[in-house]
This record gives structure tokens, sequence and C-alpha cells, in this order.
RNA sequence: GCGGAUGUGGUGAAAUGGUAGACACGCCAGACUUAGGAUCUGGUGCCGCAAGGUGUAGGAGUUCAAGUCUCCUCAUCCGCACCA
């Protein structure tokens, strides 16, 4: 067969397209696949990385149809967000014409990649039919208390007037007009994340096996549970007089309750709400405000990089010992967790002493080693035994950490709590390009929910982008409407949502039949079905924030009725970055290869060949263009071959007691690699040993001649290579086989068993030799035959033992 | 600092405790050719003319047998990072 790609390829994506050929049936009784790559951001054009994903799930998909699955394999487009609106910006385009523009170039670049996607259930987030849907589970989140308003501290960039995620700001500054950044109170919308952590983390159990250790640790570290003793520090009664009688007390968490007698001052963090009193109210100088000022407003990084802090004037009282202890405001304490104080511990923990040793604090030791001497010097951090703590002298410290907490709740002045660092999820942005949020500010009612007869709350069309301030709070409509619920005058919400909060249910809007789009989300007839994803495909760089997202989003739907699992995601598979010259593919770099031009030039069967045999899926992957050329002309040489086989309706029957050596040895190469396929696709994805497999059959089938013996090699080949080089699959398998042979093969046996087997025979487990030998010989007879093989080690040495491996080696063991 | 992963030829990599380097790229030699960036044949871990020795980051251990299991050290990468 003459190999034009460009041909070929065209020809079977026209037939595929015309045939409808990657359309799941809505026969719910066949067995199913659920197959999902992690859909694309229209960025304008895929890149390598894209292709690396969606080959790996055509691969998948391609392989389970040939097995006879109902098999989902959708796609869709991640489409609002933020470039959108950059290239709004810098180019004056309309944020939608230039995302479905986008969306339209990416469809065909994906038809000629020869990705085998449902067409019928490709959607667009920012379709108003998505938006509609989502704002409805918006409304029952917020019915379900779990969407709620609060005021919180975000990154505001006062000249572009719009909040900006910690990922935009760069070195303290707006990334786009590099104002300074301040930090802004504003009213934002969060999801109750949180409600679900202990869940969250829990569940992750349910998942080991089927996904990635590293994400699971991911996640789990993300939630960041623990354990711990919170209990209140009471002021003395100076510090209270001093207050007004404003507070009486304040809340500290710790982990380390064995340490509770070395605590030697207390810190607030900068924003908690004493010391703001504090400062509202004049009670402290000028320069202590000016200082505390100064760590409010540095950044994360600033302060993280020296510890600094002030006194506040103030003393509470030691709950065990009733000694008076110090009040410090220091940077190092964060708001956002626990309750932004800490008892401090100087002597057992590095950030204590760093602070201890910075303002020349006192330091008490109340735990030492188990062994040797306590070290002074630094903060002894690990587990010992306790002295200097009253009753609890002498105890293992991590077994007094219960005791001391049981008597803090005997004496009613704390009690065990759990805390974690997973925080609630904030949704809402000052964005044009998103879903808007669908609530009414009502100067009667307040926060009022649209009524879901309303929806979609639609974005309008004509608003002008500069990136000053948030286009739906300046449009001169779009926000006045009536209150749903009174029916005066109100005001639209114009903040719109997070991303991510689409993709988060995408994978069970594909679920649905489109017949049935216009009227429901889903059904929970097809849900039942198709959940849960049986491999989820994409990129590490998902590990926390989305699939996280999207675990709580399955959650709450569980909760809300909808669906009836707990987990959205059976198996994940985590793809490596694509890389050039050693670094990411990246404009800036200039180490870019362009998906478009490698299929120009070489076809996109060699773009597929490629990127899963240059390494296994999990790994990175190095860009390399003479490999592409490599893979090219395995390709050709596999479409040349053909010529050796015949034309077939069924597997030629071959008497293989009748075959040479060499045509024995190409049939056992085929259904071996047939074999590690099998293997491949159900457990290991480690398709680069699959395909050595298939081209170390092909190298066996040259070294013989034997018509039927290539015919029955093709058959299985090219139905194993199908998944992976689809077009010339197809092409070798309509022009030979009638495409009889695109389906389950059967492993023959009878290859595999053989009359001589190949032994290695080591010395002291040292390679010496090989040996032939006929099978069914004793252990005996092998070890005998073995022994001559290898006599100049044995000279003058005795055999002590000798261990033959089954058809795989024998080891003589020799002393002297 | 905490957590995770990785470390094998010139390169990408394979090896499910059992003959390390499959398969491919590159390179070398040869064949065919007006030509070759096509195709085919052979070779290719390192040292050595060879016999042979040696070799999976380094060190120890378990085992008849270790790239693989255990412990320590080093290096690189990734994630989180003052989380009390």
């Amino acid at each position: 067969m003459n190999y034009s790609p460009s041909i070929i390829e065209t020809k079977w994506q026209q037939f595929w397209s015309d045939n409808k050929s990657f359309e799941p049936t809505e026969d719910f009784t066949k067995p199913k696949k659920y197959i999902l790559s992690m859909f694309p951001f229209p960025s304008g054009r895929l890149h390598m990385g894209h292709v690396r994903n969606y080959t790996l799930s055509d691969a998948f998909a391609r392989y389970y149809r040939q097995n006879s699955f109902n098999v989902l394999h959708p796609i869709g487009f991640d489409s609002f967000g933020m470039p959108a609106e950059n290239a709004a910006i810098k180019n004056g385009s309309h944020p939608k014409g230039w995302t479905y523009d986008n969306i339209d170039y990416m469809k065909q670049e994906f038809a000629s990649l020869g990705f085998s996607f449902s067409k019928d259930r490709e959607l667009a987030t920012s379709d108003e039919l998505y938006t509609k849907f989502e704002q409805g589970f918006i409304i029952d989140m917020y019915e379900r208390g779990l969407l709620y308003r609060k005021k919180g501290m975000l990154n505001w960039c006062p000249h572009d007037l719009t909040v900006l995620a910690n990922e935009q700001v760069v070195d303290g500054c707006c990334w786009r007009c590099d104002t300074p950044i301040v930090k802004k109170d504003m009213n934002q919308y969060y999801f109750k994340i949180t409600q679900y952590g202990d869940e969250l983390l829990e569940d992750l159990k349910k998942l080991e096996g089927g996904w990635p250790k590293q994400v699971l640790t991911m996640q789990e570290n993300w939630i960041g549970k623990s354990n711990g003793l919170a209990f209140d520090l009471f002021f003395d009664e100076e510090s209270k007089t001093k207050l007004g009688g404003e507070f009486e007390n304040f809340d500290v968490f710790t982990t380390r309750p064995d340490t509770i007698y070395g605590v030697s001052y207390t810190a607030l963090a900068p924003e908690h709400p004493i010391v703001s009193y504090m400062i509202d109210n004049a009670l402290l100088n000028v320069e202590v405000i000016e200082q505390i000022k100064v760590m409010k407003n540095s950044s994360s990084i600033d302060r993280q990089k020296e510890k600094s802090g002030v006194l506040l004037g103030l003393n509470v009282i030691h709950p065990l010992t009733q000694k008076i202890i110090p009040v410090w405001v220091a940077n190092f304490v964060l708001m956002d967790y626990g309750s932004g104080a800490v008892m401090a511990v100087p002597a057992h923990d590095d950030r204590d002493f760093d602070f201890a040793k910075k303002y020349d604090l006192p330091i008490h030791a109340v735990i030492k080693p188990l062994e040797g001497e306590l070290d002074t010097s630094k903060a002894f951090t690990d587990a010992g035994v306790m002295f200097n703590s009253s009753s609890f002298d002498g105890l293992n410290s991590k077994e007094a950490q219960s005791k001391v907490i049981e008597h803090f709740e005997a004496q009613k002045l704390g009690q065990k709590t759990t805390n974690y660092k997973l925080k609630d999820w904030g949704v809402s942005r000052q964005r044009y390009w998103g879903a808007p949020i669908p609530f009414v500010h009502c100067d009667d009612c307040g926060l009022v929910m649209e009524k879901k007869a309303n929806l979609p709350i639609a974005l309008p069309h004509d608003v002008e982008i500069t990136g000053e301030g948030n286009p739906l709070e300046k449009h001169p409509t779009w926000k006045h409407c009536k209150c749903p619920q009174c029916g005066k005058d109100a005001v639209r919400e114009t903040d719109t949502m997070d991303t991510f909060v689409e993709s988060s249910w995408y994978f069970l809007r594909f679920c649905a039949s489109p017949e049935n789009w216009e009227n429901e989300p889903f059904s929970s007839e097809q849900i039942q079905y198709w959940m849960g994803v049986d491999h989820y495909i994409g990129g590490i760089e998902h590990a926390i924030l989305h699939l996280l997202y999207a675990r709580f989003f399955t959650k709450v739907f569980r909760d809300l009725g909808y669906i009836n699992f707990d987990e959205p995601f059976d198996k994940l598979l985590t793809q490596g970055m694509v890389l050039k010259d050693g670094a990411k593919m990246s404009k800036s770099k200039g180490n870019t290869v362009d998906p478009d031009a490698i299929i120009a030039k070489y076809g996109a069967d060699t773009a597929r060949l490629f990127i899963l045999f240059a390494a296994p899926p999990t790994q990175e992957l190095e860009w390399n263009d003479s490999a592409v050329e490599g893979a090219f002309r395995f390709i050709k040489r596999f479409a040349d071959r053909t010529s050796y086989a015949n034309k077939a309706n069924s597997l030629p029957r071959i008497n293989h007691d009748s075959l040479s050596k060499p045509e024995k040895l190409a049939r056992k190469k085929v259904y071996e690699a047939l074999k590690r396929a099998r293997e491949v696709y159900n457990e290991r994805y480690t398709f680069n040993t699959m395909i050595a497999g298939v081209m170390e059959a092909m190298n066996a089938l040259g070294d013989q001649s034997n018509r039927d013996v290539y015919t029955e090699g093709y058959w299985i080949l090219s139905s194993i290579m199908e998944p992976i080089i689809p077009h010339v699959c197809w092409e070798i398998s309509d022009e030979l086989f009638g495409r009889k042979n695109l389906c389950e093969q059967v492993i023959l046996d009878e290859v595999f068993e053989v009359d001589a087997l190949m032994l290695g025979v080591s010395v002291n487990g040292k390679n010496r030799s090989t040996i032939e030998v006929d099978v069914g010989l004793s252990d005996d007879e092998v070890i005998e035959i073995a022994k001559t093989s290898v006599e100049k080690w044995l000279e003058g040495k005795e055999i002590v033992k000798a261990i033959v491996v089954q058809g795989k080696l024998v080891n003589l063991v020799v002393k002297g």
C-alpha cells in the first residue's frame, strides 16, 4: 500500500463524520465505558499537551468500542474566562465572538487528528443553556445554605478597579498595569466547601488504586486536617478595662497541648478583631499602629521573609498556671487559619523560637528528648518527655496530648478541636465573561434569588471591555430589574462566577441525551448508567482545584437528590507535560511545536504514534523531531508490507506444528503483542511498551515469508494499532479484511507452546551462559546440561545448591 | 521546613525479585542508486586485540538471585509552605 496520509486521513475522517461512527447508543442494557479528557479552554489553537491528552482518551475510547462497549467519549469547551476579555482589551474583539471562533477552529483541529468524540454532545460552558442549568444549581445550593455572601479581604487593583486572583498579583502589583495592589474588604459569594471537608478527606480512601497516589496526597495536604486543643485566654483586669469591657478573652488553637506549660507569650494576627478595635479606638500609639499597618499591607511573601511584631500592652492569664502572659501582634500569625491567634511556646516551635530570639522573650523548655540532652540553641519540636509541667511531668509527650485535652475539658477550659486548611471557595469575579450569579439586591427584601423560571440570566452583548471595572456594573440597563419577590425596582448582582464552577459538573451534563438538553440538565437514568467516569485523563496541574471542586459538586448534587454516588471519577490518569529542549513548551521560550504543522507534514497518525510511543503517559515527554520521523517511517513500513498479506474475511487457519522456527516466532510475537495490548488498556496504560511489542511482531513477521502468517499478523496488529493510528489501520483493514478485524481478538494459546526453551545459566547469581533444553526435562536433567555449559566456572568448586526457575534460568551456587 | 516522585547507554526508554539496556532515535559500516534527508543488511553500554572484566546516582542490608525489596546519603523535579 502506498502510504499517503493526507488522502487516507481525509477519507476516513469524512467517513466517520458521515456515518456518525462515534455516537453512543441509548441502549442502557449494554456494558458501558465513559472515557473523558479534561476539556480545553478555547484559547485559539491546540497545543501538544492537548494532543497528548486527547490521543490518550481516544485510544481508550476506540479500544473499548472494538470490544463491544457502549462508549461515551465527549468533548466540550470550558469557554468562560479572562483570556477572552484580555483578547477583547488587546484586539477590540468581543469575548463571545472570539470564543466561538476559537471553538470552531479547534473543533476542526480535533477532527483533523481523528479523535473519536461524540459530536452530538459537544457543548461550550458559555452556552446560555448551560448557564441556565448552572444558575439553577446555584439557587439550589443557596437554599441549602451552601452558598453565602460575606465580606472578605481581596486583592484589589486601584487602577483597573477590579479584584485580582492571587496568581494575578506579581510582586505585589497588578499583573497588567503594575499598580501596587491593596487588600480590600469586599462582599463575596462563597461555597461552603468546608462543610464537606471531612468527607472530601475520608472519601480519598475510596479512590485509592484508581487515582495516582500523588494526587491523593496533594488533596489530603490541601484539606489539611489537624487535631488539637482550642481554649480561651482571658485578659487580666487591667487589660479588660483598657478594652472598655468589649473583650474578655480570645480563642487559640494548638496541636501541641503537651507544651502548654511552656507558653511564654501569645500573638494575634494583625487583622484580628481585637487589634482592629484598638486601632479604631485609639488605644495604641501612632508608631504601633503604623507598624501594624505595615504588617497588614505587606504581601504574604514579604510577611514570610522576616518575623516582626509589636506589643499591644495587654496581658492574658495562663489557664493552668495563672501566670501573666503578654499579648503581641505578630506578622506570622494568619487570620484565616484557626482563630487568628496563637499561644507561643518558643522552646518547642521554630516560629515562636525565632520570634522570641528577635525580641528577647523568655524561653521555657517543658519537653526533653527521650534520650540525650536538650539542645537549647534551637526549638525542640520532636516528641519527648514532659517536665516543668506540674502533674504531667514524666509523661510521654505524644500520650500527654490527650491527657492535657481531657484536663481542659474536665475543667471547662477548652475542648478538643479539628481545624482544616481548606477554606470556603470564593466564587465571585468582577468580570464580564462568566456566568452571572443569579441574585437580585432589593432595598426591601435584601438579597433575593432569581426565580428558576427566569433563568438563564444571560449576559448582555453590548458591552465595552476596557479592563477597567466590571462591564456588567457599567452597563446602562442590564442590572436594573424587578425584585422577584416584591416586584419593586431592584438591581441585579453584577458579579459573575469563577469558571471552576462550570467544570465542576460538565461531566454530568455529557451524560444527558441531546434530545433532552433543552428541558433538563440530565436525567437520573442517564447518570445512573454512564457515571462514574471510567477513565478521566488530564494534566496534573488540576490535581487540587478542579478535581476537588468536582468532587465537592458531586457530593452536593448527591445531597440535593440529583445523583446517588459519592465520587465522580473512578480512574484518573494524569499525563506528564510535553517538553522541548528540556523545558515546557511556551511561546515566550520559542520552543513550541505546532500540531497543525506536524499533521500537515506527517499526518495525524504519526503525531499520535509518536506521542504515545516516546514515553509512558504519566511521564514528561520530550519532543524529538527525528523520533517523529521514525514514527512516520514505521507507519509507512506498516502500510507498505500489507503487500505480503492476503485479503481475507476471517483469520486464516494455520497448522502451527508444521511451521518453521521463524514462522512460529512471528506468530508468538504477534500474540504476545495482543496480550500486552490487553494489559496496557486494562491496567498499565504504558502504550509505549505496547507499541514496542507491535514493532517486535512486525520485525519477526519480516523474518519469515509465510503469507498466512503475515495475514494473521495483519489481522491482529492492525486491530491492536487502530486505537493509536486509526486512519491507516482503517485503510488497511478495509482493503484486506473488509474491516472485519476491528473487533475483539482471541488469544491463541497454541502459539505459546514451544518444544525447546532458552535458559540462562548463572553461577552464584552471575550470568555465564545460555542453554537450549527440551520442554519436559526434569530439573535434574536441566541442571546436568547447565553444568556442562559452565564447566569453566565450576572447576575446583563444590556445587552447594542448584535452583531452576521454570522457563527462565538455572542458578548454580558454588563454594570453594 | 513538610509531603510526593524520579535517578538505567550518546538520546527517549524497557525489564510483573530470575539472562539489564527490549523497542526506537542517533551514530558507524556495508548494499542498491546519477543522487539520497528513500529503502535494505549488519554493528553499537563501558574497558579490552582477545579471554574476560565491569556496569542501573553513592553506600550498606535481605535473598540462591536486587535496577526492582529494606535502611542511610546525595542529586534533580513537582506540590504545599510561618497552617499554630
